[in-house]
DNA sequence: CCAGAAATCGGAAACGTTTCCAGTTGATCG
DNA sequence: CGATCAACTGGAAACGTTTCCGATTTCTGG
């Protein structure tokens, strides 16, 4: 008999309502991603990876942009309250007590990629951006670079602020903060990274080393550094290695191809899935943080200059 | 006395359940957007565009994937009849009997975004990419260029379709399809393009003239023609000009930068969303028929030439 | 001051599903 | 053959909202 109908309900097309149903069962089976801006390659990736593992549950993803302001994604957190999906992942720009609180009081699970929020029992998948700007300047250093510039985005965000760190750590480590120098673009974009690193390349340190290195905060500004350099008549690698962050398709094809630390964002996106669905399946809100460890692609961008060891 | 409600309500942080109001009210204030493969640059620009237009009307976006066939995306389109959705706008690669007559029972309005699906009173939103391979390929010979190569991706989708299509009328139209050659890339990557562009290069025609342009098919097959024409030790745009298509950021920023055919991804990602308005607004369905022209983008990786007007 | 109209208000029905319970049927064992 | 128990079946309640309708109140004009 249940056959007979199930085959009747095929025959004729029939499928549940899903909002009868959802009323019903108070579930949507809907997980909302909510990032800044969905045109960034990385959130791409993440959405993608969010995608893909929550797809095969019978959950759809619903895109939402949060604005870049912690108010505006507190908001948004706080809009949960209607109901409309069952969890939440949430890549904030910037963080602040307002938008801890809101999460703490969401009426269902959400879980943050960005920095670590273990300390406000809030469920996050964090990476470690400031040890990947250390593993860039180590790998500078090895392969015989001497005077390293850091080209970082605005540091009133999260990751802006995260691989400043890294970098101030990684060169007083290596030589009291000595032989570095920094500068910071008005934002992660290539026109942005091109300008700065102009700056950048212009100063002149006392001692008159020239900077054989740029250590950029991601694969625009990369790309950017590039422009700048090769605008003075200089060669990448040759005079100037640079590398990027974010492992983007982008640095891949690019020529020379850019050597960049991933964050591996797709992992985190899937790492925050899984998460979404133990929460659902009732697990213990807070109890999981993970973290994804950077990890270093080396290309071309960075090949050591044969005989002079890359320093001039 | 209303006043006095609302502000109580959102003083307790009331908000009311979207799944009983969409019970009542027979929507669901959601729409979906379908697409083979999310992290594809392009479909990245349409959703932002899409979601950008509705979003202020109160609609959130959700996000599928249609799988590569047909069939797949057809089964999708009748999921729809469960109800969690109040639209569609879907971008299929290829298209067939099975999935236009699900589109055609659709319960939903639904907008596609490709080939004009106007003979069957499917509204849609096409492109005329077949016209801007032609604009390419003036370009080229205007830019004195004298034997072209075409590379494209497989010829069972509608874009690849489509685009030899343009190609061989144009060159057609030009010199009876004498100096034009064609290669088929395995899919749209860099990789598989520039295996292709090795094939393309490597032949010599009867009357002995090299390859002096290669328009592909998209940014990305352009990217792998520029590194099969490098790895035989000539330039880009010196000995052989390039052109891609779709305008992406990949192309505008790659050295040399890429001369483009946009196809307005944005643009049309914007009208589809607006036809979704206008239909669950009331309106006829199957009127709207909207063409986005494409439009060349010249940049330096078909610059011409100086002297020698760029032919050898 | 009253009749009629307009505005306001409260209650009930409806949306489509799942879940629960009571009632019925069928089977098994004493 | 009868009693007990299991399985199955059908009906009703519940989910949270909006909408509709009738009833009550308020307002307006004669």
């Amino acid at each position: 008999m249940v056959e007979r109908v199930r085959a009747a309900a095929t025959e004729l097309g029939y499928s549940p309502d899903v909002i009868g149903r959802s009323l019903r069962m108070k579930k949507t089976f809907q997980v909302a991603f909510a990032v800044a801006d969905i045109g960034n390659p990385v959130y791409v990736e993440m959405m993608a990876a969010i995608h893909e593992v929550l797809d095969p549950h019978g959950y759809r993803v619903v895109v939402m942009t949060t604005g870049d302001t912690p108010r505006s994604t507190a908001d948004l957190v706080r809009s949960l309250s209607s109901g409309f999906v069952d969890a939440l992942v949430v890549s904030p720009l910037r963080t602040d007590d307002e938008l801890v609180r809101a999460i703490q009081d969401s009426p269902v699970p959400v879980v943050v990629i960005g920095r670590s929020l273990a300390a406000y029992g809030i469920d996050s998948v964090s990476t470690d951006s400031a040890g990947g700007i250390g593993s860039a300047v180590a790998h500078l250093l090895e392969t015989g670079r001497r005077r390293i510039g850091f080209l970082n985005g605005p540091l009133d965000t999260t990751p802006g602020e995260a691989r400043q760190r890294g970098f101030d750590d990684a060169t007083a480590a290596a030589f009291d903060g000595d032989r570095a120098d920094a500068e910071v673009a008005e934002d992660f974009t290539v026109a942005a990274g091109t300008a700065a690193a102009r700056t950048l390349l212009a100063r002149v340190p006392a001692d008159g080393t020239r900077l054989d290195a740029i250590v950029a905060a991601n694969d625009l500004l990369a790309i950017g550094a590039i422009r700048a350099v090769r605008e003075l008549g200089l060669t990448v690698p040759g005079d100037v290695a640079v590398t990027g962050m974010d492992d983007t398709e982008f640095g891949q094809f690019f020529e020379p191809s850019i050597t960049s630390v991933s964050l591996g964002s797709a992992q985190r996106g899937r790492v925050a899935a899984q998460i979404v669905l133990d929460l659902m399946d009732g697990a213990e809100p807070g109890a999981a943080q993970s973290l994804v460890g950077p990890s270093l692609r080396v290309r071309e961008s960075t090949a050591a200059v044969e005989g002079t060891g890359g320093a001039r």
